[in-house]
DNA sequence: ACATAATATTCATATATTAGAAAATTTTTT
DNA sequence: AAAAAATTTTCTAATATATGAATATTATGT
């Protein structure tokens, strides 16, 4: 299953090379960095050159212009769910000062749409655009108990359930009891199952008629005391964006 | 002479599409947006869905997630020139009221790499990323005319120099003329030879050892009067600008 | 100023992607 | 509820891209 086309990603690539380098690069520097041969590298960057998503900042060095920020920010204030769920997953975050995440099932994964880091100077940290395991996280927990029965399990039947911790769940029998669990009390938890070290508490929710996930998380240490809490905050911010989004 | 890599050229088309449609698109709609047969678009769209940078919205609906944004802020906040230049610009825009650019040479072209919209309701308007002709463009004639003099001869001879408006000036003997009344006044103008009824004056200056032009323009009959005023503006930013690049 | 090293560019060919047609799916209409 | 329309997905021949080797250019060290 090898769904990419591989200069559109590496077109990503060198964006995100930009991103980790914080620094003009020469092509070398970015074909190392993407991994690809300096020949190929060279027409992809000509590509981007010319269509003005970088520049020349010095002697054979480039750099990426505000182009595909203009884009990006253009394409973000117009989203048709951040911008009203947003100042309410700052509320919760707010609230619990630890990260709060939106999340939305796709394929076997789990995707970010959203993360608000929370206010600690340790805490759980990520990135829109990332993407998490079905079976390992609280989310993607909580996208599975939203799935109706016979679905659930006929997903179980063939989802992988790879150890990614010491806690992963790894059989479809534990999984399939501790998804049951989660719907009873309305709220999913992974106790180390993805990130050792990390909780998170995760509920789901029905925006325009899709289904999401929202989740806090945190350090263990911490996020356990503040369990009850914490999933009260949850609750709430679910009660206000059905109430925002049905307007 | 084409130097394009197809599907990089079409990732960013799938995003520019976005920024101009502002709503969630379907496949074929994002095909007909990018100008590509749906089947091309489908192995692309799962590629930039896998990476997490589009979500569905709904039912086969799709949009970006807010990954491009997070990579394209990081990279911006890094811009070794724009974070130190930008503040220096917004203050011309605000004291001339007018657009404010700064661009550079690339090939045969200007590149604007930073644009600040003037604050008038009728003001030039452009984007980051756009490319300008350099003979018909304020800072073009500014870069022209910041080469040595024989390059600017051997450019001048092989030169294309299309009408773009009436006033273009597309003989490179009176183009000659221009760019050396501008060397010598120390600035450079484009009066509606780009875009009808748009006035702009240009300075060339050198950040990190690189040519750069910034320009201040806008609609003719707002501009001429002013023109003193704004050319000194121009060079007050002029010495600002070396004056803060070169701690 | 010369030689050496590093880097960028071009080129021919092996390889991967594209695009059209057809099948499968979903949505709309009757 | 069935048929028609629209849309998405799969498939494979045709085509465009990626690659390694060779070349050209620029930078570095002596």
């Amino acid at each position: 299953m090898k769904i990419s086309v591989k200069s559109a990603d590496r077109a990503l690539d060198v964006f995100e090379a930009f991103r980790l380098r914080q620094r003009p690069l020469s092509l070398s520097e970015i074909a190392e960095a993407i991994g690809a041969p300096a020949s190929s590298c060279h027409g992809l960057i000509r590509t981007l050159e010319s269509r003005g998503y970088l520049y020349e900042t010095g002697r054979r060095m480039l750099y990426p212009t505000r182009r595909l920020y203009d884009v990006a920010r253009a394409i973000l204030t117009h989203d048709p769910v951040l911008e009203r769920v947003e100042p309410e997953l700052a509320r919760l975050r707010d609230a619990t000062r630890e990260t709060v995440i939106l999340g939305k099932r796709h394929d076997e994964g789990v995707v970010y749409l959203d993360v608000l880091e929370g206010l600690h100077t340790i805490r759980y940290s990520a990135g829109p655009g990332e993407v998490k395991p079905l079976h390992s996280s609280a989310i993607g927990k909580a996208m599975l108990g939203a799935l109706p029965e016979d679905e659930l399990e006929r997903l179980l039947q063939h989802l992988d359930l790879p150890r990614v911790t010491e806690n992963t769940l790894t059989t479809a029998n534990r999984l399939a009891m501790d998804i049951a669990a989660g719907r009873e009390r309305g709220y999913f938890v992974t106790h180390g199952e993805n990130v050792t070290d990390v909780m998170a508490v995760a509920a789901n929710l029905v925006l325009n008629d899709e289904p999401y996930g929202i989740a806090v998380a945190g350090p263990i240490q911490r996020m356990e005391p503040m369990l009850t809490e914490h999933c009260e905050r949850l609750a709430m911010t679910r009660t206000a964006l059905t109430e925002v989004m049905s307007k």
